[in-house]
DNA sequence: TTAGATGCAAATCATTTGCAATGAA
DNA sequence: TTCATTGCAAATGATTTGCATCTAA
């Protein structure tokens, strides 16, 4: 998984104001790894800031979203994630009991998107492919309790 | 997309009691072609029962999922169904425009989900390929305004 | 008779919004 | 100076829960 090197926020936001808030969040998200949800990032955020709030969270990653920035992911019931964009397409796989996420990259998925794309007559623009299972070191723990 | 004959209610539902409430419900989800949000089954069964309650809605889809009974999917940011589990194993492709829902099926998913968990010694117990975009008409639409 | 189900209202949780104060350009 | 952004608190929407009442078995 290779990630964009994401350059300063001025590079994406046009016109509009660059804050410290949002200096600052987009600089948490990077530094997650490119993935986090928006309590989470909000907790980090709190800990820099004494006084961000959290509409203040929602609201920029809702602008990252507008701006290409950031992508919202809704990984089963588990998880939702916002996660940088342009990291290499990626899909996931999630542990039911440990929870781990888990990402893969899978090419064979592209070709099957075309045909049902061809075959509905759609012009698809988003795919999302979710796994949920046990993982291997779950798995094991299971059987040796 | 073939149903399983779904039975009574009784041949589920071991030792629980069987409330009318729990038969309109099922009825209901049965009738609406095995897919249904939880607001539209409340706003149904309200026409059949008046003093129904959306708890009580929320309940049985718990309690029928816990029965393996029926499945709750999250489609992209759209929607929430809960789906008659047993329907052939299909996927969804959701009109961002319209909002229509097409199911679908596929074989090839199925060899790809069998590698990935190969590779990454995880035990796949569910998976959702989810697929956004805009359908035949709306791209039609859209053309000539 | 009785454990479990129901209706109702209140509680949660995630997310959004109105508004007055603030800050970047 | 000015318009967008922010913090706060209140609103929203989905889902869950406590509790007294009801009901299938």
């Amino acid at each position: 998984m290779r990630m964009r090197s994401i350059r300063n926020i001025e590079c994406y936001i046009e016109g509009r104001p660059v804050t410290a808030q949002r200096k600052l969040l987009l600089s948490l998200i990077k530094k997650a790894g490119g993935h986090i949800s928006a309590k989470e990032l909000y907790r980090r955020a709190s800990r820099k800031n004494e006084s961000i709030s959290l509409a203040t969270v929602y609201r920029t990653l809702q602008l990252f979203k507008e701006l290409g920035l950031v992508e919202e992911r809704r990984l089963g019931q588990l998880y939702c994630h916002y996660e940088i964009k342009d990291l290499a397409e990626h899909q996931h796989l999630v542990c039911r009991s440990c929870g781990k996420v888990t990402e893969f990259e899978s090419l064979p998925i592209r070709k099957l998107v075309e045909k049902v794309g061809r075959d509905h007559g759609f012009n698809i623009s988003k795919i999302e492919l979710y796994m949920e299972g046990n993982c291997q070191q779950c798995n094991r723990d299971q059987d040796r309790p």
